[in-house]
DNA sequence: CATTTGTCTATCATATAAGTAGACTTGGCG
DNA sequence: CGCCAAGTCTACTTATATGATAGACAAATG
């Protein structure tokens, strides 16, 4: 499970892809629409800014928007800013290893098993990026038709 | 991330699987071999045998064993049993979904995604057994050669 | 310079996780 | 029968993480 600051902070992150190139959001615009706790929220898009996922205009006019193209960003990356490692214990973790006390690693079975559940969700959450979090219907891969 | 409580259970099936067939094991044992505080270990396999998963045998001679062989029980309902949800989200979770507030569930972009990966990411531990967690080589599929 | 908007710090409440203690029950065995 | 070895159950305790809120501060625009 993936706690509800990550969840808000995917949900935000959608709608910013939704919205962008139309320049700046509101904070107060993407907590009402999303039903995000508006305090909540700031601290979130915050984090995701100092990660360089957003960037940010200050004063009237201002507001967050993407940093980069809704593509460019895997939800992989955004989960591992907000909610930490993405694998299910610390030592088959790629981002944010700690060593297994109290176990061999190398015959570990558990670990052996967790490793592949990993590059299991890996692959599709490296892959997916905050594109496919836009709402309603599903984005076609243009391509280069 | 999976708990220390379902870490410690699935540590605990390991070891119960590779001495399966040699009749009770002690708690203290276990406890021991796999270096979990014993009286944590209590409730979790306590609460692994009101799931089916394990027996026991009390007094002299008493202890746990696998209820059936270690291939026939996933990873995925022992996760289920000990840790609840596998999915990341919960109106995405197979055995424990609840309805998401504020959100359009047919529309949400979220949503989908998740719902891939918790896809992905069962497709792994459906498959794998206890079995799997047995310590030092690899088991091999011996069949039915 | 005043308003709008993001930035930062601090705090609080609650829930969950992790671990501990001790009494109770069951069953084997002499 | 009666002791002892095991699992069973209840009740705490403590630590940490989560979720949320308040308010002061800083920057940019017009």
């Amino acid at each position: 499970m993936i706690s509800k600051k990550t969840q808000y902070g995917l949900k935000a992150l959608g709608y910013l892809a939704a919205e962008y190139g139309k320049g700046p959001v509101l904070i107060a615009d993407i907590a009402e629409k999303k039903k995000i706790p508006i305090k909540f929220l700031e601290s979130i898009l915050l984090l995701l800014k100092q990660h360089s996922v957003l960037e940010s205009k200050k004063g009237k006019g201002g507001g967050y928007f993407l940093a980069n193209a809704p593509k460019k960003t895997s939800l992989a990356a955004v989960i591992r800013i907000i909610g930490g490692p993405i694998a299910m214990l610390p030592c088959v973790s790629l981002n944010f290893y700690t060593k297994c006390e109290d176990c061999d690693e190398v015959n570990c079975g558990l670990r052996r098993v967790m490793a592949i559940t990993r590059d299991a969700t890996l692959k599709v959450l490296e892959k997916k990026t905050i594109q496919d979090l836009v709402d309603g219907c599903v984005e076609m891969e243009i391509g280069t038709i």
